[in-house]
DNA sequence: CCGCTAACTTTGAACGATCAAATCATGCCT
DNA sequence: AGGCATGATTTGATCGTTCAAAGTTAGCGG
């Protein structure tokens, strides 16, 4: 059994009264200093730690923040939830808060969830996920002026978003990827990436776009949905079609990884791929790494800033980081 | 501004009591019929739900389950907790329970997070992950007669843990894949392991020498530390050393993506590796594969009827689940 | 028609914290 | 010495729920 130490205990333990205990965890300044220390010392010694429950009851804080994570698709590219929690939760334990998890199958279900959380344990507020156009959720949330930050941009046709967001900069990646390449001497890199109309994948086959200047990029790309096979297949159709490609900057490490079996025994090709995922690591394929540490901090920051000054809505909190290339022997 | 909807609320609605409208939820048998019909409806209408932090003040139970996280090693074998999570925030929310997350670096460091987690939010129960000889964190656990359940085996000489886990059965997945590859031809079928002493490598080891009987296995088998290069390696000199080994079977998809690597054209080694991860998919690795998803549901339910009668701790609260085998090109 | 039981419903009290207002010292100025 | 601001601490009320006990209603036998 777990012995609890509530606070009359210390008050009483302390010969002061619970509010002065209180005091001296939350308006120290109030308390004069002795009598601080003095509290703080038999609050050491009993062990006393407030009760979450009780303290929301009375603030309507939880000190809560909660995440939804996905089904994660084939696995590959989806493989960034685990270090992205981890430091989610580390960095949220140091500005005294918990992460709470949930899962949805889609937008409404998550809405569902979100009347559920809000009603039960009603978290301070939400980190997104896998931000899409139209994204029901952040419109929602919006609406009820319930605090959030997403991790990926809103894509919106708006010049700028109305909520806080934290996002990884694609288009430097793959920038930086074709850079890397041309430096290394190649001259016709192709783009393997997703049909448009999807932020991120756009972003993406900008950045390579960006990097190539004014080529005529008309024949060099090829557009699927993610995954080996597919990667696989389009990699083979467009060197096919075009023999004088020697380099291939890919979307995501699925479709890399389905570019390198692509290759044939006599003709080289690098390869690039995005997320410097595990199998990215296994393989030896250079990839556009994500600082999803520093995401998830960031994400915690900008929470953590707008939860402490409910009205003053910082107007630049969004945060775009750049990427890194993780260089293997695959390019 | 979330509009909070009290008890009282619905109750003033209702034209009943708080108390009434508490039953209807709680111990809806004591309700009759009819007003309990009434009393839904009206719930239902105003979308109420109840506060979890008065009511954990009054019940003391807080339906929170707290599990911790890992920094996740070489992202290679320890990137199941994605699918690992998912199910068990999923089937949680089933049993009406909800996931808290910690980070800790060590088993020091987890007890600390324990006192903090327990004077504050108070978890109902705690998921172990990682567990190893000698684990502090179950015995801290045991003391204080806290419920909790690991995943993974206590390891320990005892003949039976005194507290409840889930695991997959190790030993029978090495076993099925040794059959596998003797069912294909395979006579001298080697291992690639780590070094003895961790419960869950010898445990796979065990698997391996069971299928293959009475034969005599010196020489058959490397143990060294996880890892795509010492998997290479280790593969190379074996190979080196009986030329007669024509199949592999490894602890983990680590090793065996070295052990890939390891084959030298104009000798096809079959190659097996174990935890099935988005590498094994990627570069087409027959690997053994976990039920994660079926663990975790395990987890939940363990729990869920710890905490339903506290009293009465279910005898064998031990689950052991068969892993299967993902057959693709190598092997 | 009273009394008793069974079925259902309502009424205080409590969980542990914080807010708001009241109380108690203390020092300074006139 | 009295008045008064200032600082430090204490006291009562409250958040929303459930427990325990008390209250109400109806049914039924004598």
């Amino acid at each position: 059994m777990a012995e609890k130490v509530t606070i009359t205990d210390v008050a009483k333990a302390a010969g002061v009264s619970r509010q002065t205990v209180s005091n001296t965890l939350n308006s120290p300044e109030v308390v004069r200093e002795e009598t601080r220390k003095h509290v703080l010392e038999v609050i050491e010694r009993l062990g006393y730690r407030a009760n979450q429950a009780a303290r929301q009851m009375r603030t309507g804080r939880s000190r809560l923040i909660a995440i939804g994570i996905e089904p994660d698709g084939d696995g590959i590219s989806g493989s960034w939830a685990d270090r992205f929690l981890h430091s989610l939760s580390e960095t949220a334990a140091q500005e005294g808060y918990r992460i709470l998890l949930y899962t949805a199958a889609d937008d409404h279900a998550e809405i569902a969830t979100y009347e559920d959380l809000l009603g039960a344990y009603k978290p301070d507020a939400f980190v997104l996920t896998g931000t899409h156009h139209d994204d029901l959720r952040a419109s929602w949330l919006l609406e009820r002026g319930l605090p959030f930050v997403a991790f990926g941009r809103p894509w919106s046709d708006l010049p700028d978003a109305r909520h806080p967001w934290v996002d990884v900069d694609g288009a430097a990646g793959t920038e930086a990827a074709t850079r890397h390449l041309l430096a290394a001497g190649h001259r016709r890199i192709g783009f393997i990436g997703w049909p448009p109309g999807s932020g991120v994948g756009d972003d993406r086959r900008a950045g390579w776009a960006r990097a190539l200047g004014g080529q005529d990029l008309s024949g060099l790309q090829r557009s699927v949905e993610d995954g080996i096979t597919a990667g696989e297949s389009a990699a083979r159709d467009l060197l096919a079609a075009d023999p004088g490609v020697t380099a291939l900057v890919c979307a995501s490490d699925s479709l890399a990884l389905g570019a390198l079996q692509a290759r044939e025994p006599g003709r080289p090709v690098a390869v690039i791929g995005f997320d410097d995922t595990p199998a990215a690591r296994a393989v030896g394929l250079t990839s556009v790494h994500q600082p999803l540490g520093e995401a998830a901090a960031a994400c915690v920051d900008l929470l953590a800033r707008a939860l402490e000054s409910p009205d003053a809505e910082p107007p630049s909190a969004h945060v775009l980081l750049p990427p890194s290339l993780t260089i293997r022997q695959s390019a």
